[in-house]
DNA sequence: TGTTTTTTGTTCATGCTTGAACTAATATGT
DNA sequence: ACATATTAGTTCAAGCATGAACAAAAAACA
């Protein structure tokens, strides 16, 4: 039934997946030390960037964007405002939604912890031209869309 | 200090990264939902695959593959055991060792995973050619070898 | 208007993953 | 040989993520 020869290590596009799966923990594992100086998470860090790009974001949108559920939002949420990062307003015409947006402190962390990210992405990225770079982009895209669609 | 104009979003290199990064997390969840009918979850998976390729091993190295902590591998393995999907046998030379290996059930239930992760990924992959998806691998195999090197 | 459905966010129990502290076994160095 | 260091695996407590069940608010519809 299962010969050797079609088992899925043969198969070159799985033996790429495979590649990408494994590269990609190692980025984010490197990444998650390079932030620990920060006191940051990936995950807090997610949430900052997609705040940044759309303030006033509800915790629904949010969660979507990041794609977890919405408990796990209303999970992190409080000691990220608590330690001042965020604020958190109930919307005045829809009482159940609550609007995000990043404070002044949770701009500069951002941003500082951008530099790390985009140091090591770069660094990692540099391993192939830019042209490579962009096809690759462009794969991932197609990728999202795909699944997007379904 | 940071002009709009150097923000990470204008980042080529780091664009394509995040799409990689959401790529991923989509696939990822494709799969944790189509492995759902064998009652197998993704990290199970990458044991059982592991397992096989390479008999014998021990839970270290079975944690170094995986990118995981020892202590993960502790908590995992005795469901898999008690489910019949692998054995543990101690070492006879170095008593500290464990050496782990599928069962017949474990590779029967290994294939028919396999069969269902190797569908997912030649639909995802079929969005690009063969020849990209190879300069794909080889970008990720550089990413891999770069941060091991560290 | 009044009833039903949908949407937003929360709560809670469960499971995964981690890192630190620990035990037992082996290696190393004197 | 003996003391010390390293290694394999386990235990435990903590944090993170999930999904189901829930309350409140808004939307849809009769």
């Amino acid at each position: 039934m299962n010969k050797k020869q079609d088992l899925p290590w043969d198969n070159p596009r799985f033996r790429n997946w495979i590649a990408l799966v494994r590269a990609e923990k190692a980025v984010v594992a490197a990444l998650t030390k390079a932030l620990q100086p920060l006191d940051l998470k990936l995950a807090q860090l997610d949430m900052l960037m997609n705040l940044y790009r759309h303030p006033g974001m509800s915790q629904h949108d949010l969660a979507r964007k990041l794609l977890v559920g919405r408990s796990n939002i209303t999970m992190l949420l409080p000691q990220m405002e608590a330690r001042g990062l965020l604020r958190r307003e109930s919307d005045a015409k829809d009482k159940r939604v609550m609007r995000l947006a990043l404070t002044e402190d949770g701009e500069t962390l951002l941003m500082e912890a951008l530099h790390v990210y985009t140091g090591l992405i770069e660094r990692v990225m540099a391993q192939s031209t830019p042209s490579e770079c962009d096809k690759m982009g462009g794969m991932m895209q197609r990728i999202s869309d795909m699944l997007k669609a379904e």
